[in-house]
DNA sequence: AATTAATTTTGCAGGACATGCAACAATTGA
DNA sequence: TCAATTGTTGCATGTCCTGCAAAATTAATT
């Protein structure tokens, strides 16, 4: 989505309606908070017709999420696959997401208004993180392909090997969403990539201490 | 919520008209389909104004969604918080969540109804986990106790402690989402707080066999 | 360059959602 | 029975969001 491939004409048009889009609900939000922000506005800071808006985002919550992460390339994933049973699991989910939060970096202003935006409405970051079915399920054919390597036998199971790569999907997202949080927390001081990685230590260390 | 130690006219009345909605709109949705459910819909075969229907719920979506669970009681809590560093934290966590499941039992039906069209409905059920803020926080609250009880060295360094508790209590959050899913893929066989502690054993067992 | 095809934008119409407000009804407690 | 509290309802209003078809823009072909 974010491809810069794709350099026709139309292509780069949508991409900047887009960001015009988004950064119009930025600031609006920013200036007059979320809830005084009408669609009729958005467009004509936009500079589209508000059907048009319609075209790009199914609300005015979705252009205010912010788009959606990507999983790194597929020579990371084989990588990131082919790593060895050895080699530490989580930090290498810590690496998959972080190489995902840098491929799409956008203006450093606009992430910090988003975050602030964010963390007054706690609902929208919940909205964000449900918007990420699809990423969630990449991420899962990924940890997939990964645990049938390190384990055959699990892999000769395919109801518990579709279940374990669940459930370690969902608690990679829950590092991930307690990255965001810290980072939100913060006084713009550190950056994601360093909080990623600081969630998914803690996180190993969490239950390898239980055996001490 | 739920308590029916207040038995007031005016409370089970209430609590009626909360039931009637819940049940016509899963109902009507189960029927048609959720798409071609309208609040008007609702509000007739519940037997109230569409009007009312906004003073029980903000969204038919919200309707649907079913009632937020609650931790549960004072002494359960206290056990679990001072259970000592020993203790299996994952297996307690499990059972305070099994315990709250089982709190607020609800028909079988409804609950079938309610699993069918959270399936067919992923964002719903994505917004049902962000509805659970407030759950989240209680649970956050009581992880927090007890990993101050079990690290009095942790507990004089509020901000890691803090750290610390909302990560576990998002890990716990993971697994309590791969809980549901997996009751929710499987035929009706299992019940929930089994799943549940399915779930957490899984997780206890992921981290750990790292070491071996 | 001209024409055709594919895609995007826009206006319009219309239904549904959601909230504030004030009048009305029902429950409670004295 | 009366007053206070709480819940219900209708109305008005603004916003959201979608379908549809015409107009405009870009792409592709000759």
């Amino acid at each position: 989505m974010t491809d810069v491939t794709d350099v026709g004409l139309r292509e780069r048009k949508r991409l900047a309606t887009r960001r015009a889009i988004q950064v119009a609900v930025l600031n609006l939000a920013t200036e007059r908070g979320l809830d005084r922000v009408t669609v009729d506005e958005i467009s004509r800071v936009a500079d589209i017709s508000p059907r048009t808006f319609f075209n790009y985002f199914a609300s005015k919550e979705e252009a205010l999420a912010g788009d959606n992460p990507e999983l790194p390339g597929e020579e990371a994933i084989n990588v990131f696959v082919n790593a060895g049973r050895d080699a530490d699991l989580l930090a290498g989910i810590a690496e998959l997401l972080v190489e995902s939060s840098e491929h799409s970096v956008e203006d450093y202003r606009v992430s910090l208004q988003r975050r602030a935006i964010l963390k007054q409405h706690p609902q929208l970051f919940a909205m964000r993180m449900a918007s990420m079915h699809q990423f969630e399920d990449e991420l899962d054919a990924v940890l997939t392909r990964r645990l049938a390597v390190d384990d055959p036998i699990l892999a000769a199971n395919p109801v518990e090997l579709s279940r374990k790569s669940r459930l370690v999907t969902f608690v990679a997202f829950a590092a991930m969403r307690h990255a965001w949080a810290t980072w939100g927390d913060s006084d713009a001081g550190t950056d994601f990539p360093e909080r990623l990685r600081s969630s998914f230590a803690c996180l190993g260390l969490l239950f390898t201490k239980a055996d001490a």
